[in-house]
DNA sequence: TGAAGACGCCTGGTTGAACCAATTCTGACC
DNA sequence: GGTCAGAATTGGTTCAACCAGGCGTCTTCA
């Protein structure tokens, strides 16, 4: 089991992405023991202590408990875990069917989530935070009309960045944070789901509109609109994808 | 350095406790540079392997950035960290001002979570969620009325774990999960936050019976109504705190 | 015969030393 | 003054030994 993986230049790294990916694919059940860190680390070619890292690290995002003694088994991570297994989650999933039922949950509190950094924006932005999102959304716009898929998903990026620091809120950031994170993974494995309809730049302006005014409830309704409308077409486009998978 | 702190038998995990704290209370500021492992196991008292496994406990909850060469340095958590964080910046947090501060962000972030969680019970809640939460129900409204704190603070616990439940989602329980940490772990610290005025069971009675009728908007404005209540007298008791505090 | 305790074997926890590898600093050299 | 070789520093990896918790077994004794 060498494992040449991705470009990690890291052992312990590797062997714990491995690890977990196993975990959260189901290879390895919650309640399922793990083989000791002296046969784990010979399986993966290693020393104890460097597979002893791998281990802490699955240990730290509770999706192993480890005791002295009765050695490591697969924590309940469905209840234990918390948002930061959502990207490695889909990155786990093996198939569009999987990934179509964690973003079904997911996707409404992403709305939550973004709705409320709306809102926080509209009470606390100030000139330079305005400013910011204005001159992304002129970026977003122009590579909108000339069709610059590359720009335009960086420059989307950027944009949340931009509207989350509005809140000026280390709450929100922080809830926030695996959210996008999941978000950008997933655009990388399925470019197919950046989807854009052809009222993108005008819900832009009209987010950015209300926002100046000050004017909560248009800000936070812009919000809800255009992602509802969004998460609604990717869960569609999903649909489509594994229909057409299965012919 | 010697750090007998907390009854836990684990070298690694005290240091990273310490580590952490320092980092959360600002003593260590974002940027800065740690000293090497090998000064810092020296300094601990320990060898480099175990003082390594608490530097990637560190690396792993994004408080520091290790990059072989350059060493270990502290991370803008405020910026890239997670919901994680939540319950050991409290935790850090030397004065009742910072705890206020955070509160005042995370509160009303909570409120919207559970009503989520309410909206989702509503959808998904099986006869036996509405069992679990009505057994709860009447434990705690008679531990209310025979003024039983300990039972009340366990009862409530138990009351949100099967609210969440009830959503049947895995999304719901993962960003659930750090608000009820840090809630546990705050009461633990702050009882006189267990703020509880004489509508209590009125309101969980109230909550229930819409749960059970499947009315949606009762649900959500009953957790919405109570738990703003219960913030408002959270952040007023804080604000009293800190008043008498500084007489 | 059954229960109590000693032992052995599993497990993770800790240690110290040595070496490999990335980065940066230093100073000689051109 | 700029360049580059190499030393110094830092994390990355490996090894080998021992400490310590948990559990089953096997002996011993009542």
């Amino acid at each position: 089991m060498s494992s040449p993986d991705n470009g990690n230049h890291n052992i312990a790294a590797t062997v714990f992405h491995d690890l977990r990916r196993q975990i959260l694919s189901g290879q390895l059940a919650p309640g399922e023991r793990l083989p000791g860190e002296r046969e784990l680390a010979a399986t993966y070619g290693t020393n104890r202590n460097t597979l002893r890292e791998a281990v802490r690290r699955l240990e730290q995002t509770r999706l192993v408990t480890v005791r002295h003694g009765q050695g490591v088994t697969v924590a309940n991570y469905r209840r234990t875990g918390t948002m930061d297994l959502l990207s490695p989650l889909l990155e786990a999933s093996t198939n569009l069917s999987e990934v179509a039922h964690i973003l079904q949950d997911i996707l409404p509190a992403r709305v939550l989530v973004l709705e409320f950094a709306a809102r926080l924006a509209v009470q606390r932005a100030d000139k330079s935070d305005i400013e910011r999102l204005r001159d992304i959304t002129d970026l977003l716009v122009s590579a909108f009309e000339g069709r610059d898929p590359t720009v335009m998903a960086h420059g989307f990026q950027r944009w949340l960045d931009a509207l989350i620091d509005a809140g000026h809120s280390v709450a929100i950031r922080w809830i926030a944070n695996p959210f996008l994170e999941a978000y950008r993974d997933l655009l990388d494995r399925f470019p197919v789901l950046w989807v854009l309809d052809a009222s993108f730049p005008s819900h832009l302006r009209e987010f950015l509109k209300a926002l100046e005014d000050g004017n909560e409830e248009a800000t936070v309704a812009a919000v809800r609109s255009y992602y509802s409308n969004i998460d609604e077409a990717v869960l569609r486009t999903l649909a489509e994808l594994r229909a057409s998978s299965r012919t």
